[in-house]
DNA sequence: GCGACAG
DNA sequence: ATCTTGTCGC
């Protein structure tokens, strides 16, 4: 199956990904002094409840760019919450002057509470790409040995991502040559989301590999594949897009539950979506040695079935707890990452 | 009050 | 992910 042109890829891709900054500062923006909402306000208003940490985050930024409205928007409880200049009484007085009475720390909501105006919900539009993603379906890995596995991993300096693909043999122990790239993201990190944020920077790396005709025949990527609300995490959708088989690697449990309550070193245990569907396996849990006793969330990406998945996962396990060439790429692109 | 969500 | 000091252990 022949592979799609990466760099048209990349730019296409780039288009479709909404500004939530500038969403949010929109919304802000018409909350008019004597009103306040809410962070679960906003977060709903761009798409998703479950943004609201990052609309937290961006609006506490010391000298961020809606500094001058975050005393207008408090927690789901009335209480004022946090300032972005540590000083919460200074929240109270620009509301109280603002004509927003604050008694005990605490908003009337009932009272003061201003309805945003109805947005674009750039984060459902997300979701619905998610879920309606139709993978190519001639993705999958040949039968036979594979010659090269890549592992893939971001690190960051402020905003400057800078992406490692690191190429192991097919031992899946020894490094024959990485690639890097380092990019401005311009998407923010929202649990569920990874792949807008990650994938672009992904994309221009691949693009420059696909040009040096160094493509591996599987990935390893830093997040899920299928361990994913909507069974569609950056492993799954960054496979999709280069046509290369994936799978996902992840550190710490995005969801589902672990069917077995006892873990034991080298055995894959299955992660479900629900425990009354145990059929329905989105992913595996596994201790990759005795040292660590946090296991590793290992899904399907695209193109290769769960026994082959856990083969090529477990030959690349050396003595650390993530994969060797996952291990490799996390710790190069951290390196370029700190001389930025 | 508890639980909590990849990177 | 990043921010961060010392500290425990192989």
């Amino acid at each position: 199956m022949p592979l799609p042109d990466l760099r048209h890829v990349a730019d296409s891709l780039q288009q479709r990904i909404p500004d939530l900054f500038a969403e949010l500062k929109r919304l802000v923006l018409t909350i008019p002094p004597g009103h306040v909402v809410t962070y679960g306000d906003l977060a709903k208003e761009l798409g998703d409840s479950g943004a609201s940490r990052w609309v937290a985050s961006y609006l506490l930024l010391p000298e961020g760019p809606l500094a001058d409205c975050s005393h207008r928007v408090v927690r789901s409880t009335g209480e004022l919450g946090l300032y972005h200049n540590q000083n919460v009484d200074q929240k109270a007085q620009k509301l109280a002057s603002e004509g927003v009475s604050v008694q005990n720390n605490q908003v009337d909501l009932k009272r003061f509470r201003w309805t945003l105006p109805a947005g674009s919900k750039p984060l459902v539009a997300l979701k619905a790409w998610q879920r309606d993603f139709a993978c190519p379906v001639g993705i999958e890995l040949a039968a036979g040995e594979v010659q090269t596995i890549g592992g893939l991993d971001v690190s960051y300096q402020g905003d400057m991502a800078v992406a490692v693909c690191s190429c192991f043999g097919a031992d899946g122990k020894e490094l024959q040559k990485h690639f890097a790239h380092t990019m401005r993201v311009r998407f923010p990190y929202i649990s569920g989301y990874l792949a807008f944020r990650e994938i672009p920077v992904y994309l221009e790396l691949f693009a420059e590999m696909q040009a040096n005709d160094c493509l591996p025949d599987v990935l390893l990527v830093d997040g899920n594949g299928r361990l994913h609300p909507r069974r569609m995490g950056i492993a799954t959708m960054l496979g999709a897009l280069i046509g290369i088989p994936t799978i996902g690697i992840a550190k710490n449990q995005l969801c589902g539950s672990i069917l077995s309550d006892q873990l034991t070193v080298g055995s894959w245990e299955p992660i479900v979506a629900s425990k009354n569907e145990p059929d329905d396996v989105l992913g595996y849990a596994i201790l990759p040695h005795a040292k660590t006793k946090n296991p590793l969330y290992v899904s399907q990406g695209l193109g290769i079935g769960d026994l082959r998945m856990q083969e090529i996962v477990a030959r690349c396990f050396a003595g650390h707890r993530s994969p060797e060439p996952i291990y490799h790429a996390d710790r190069e692109s951290r390196r370029i990452a700190s001389t930025l």
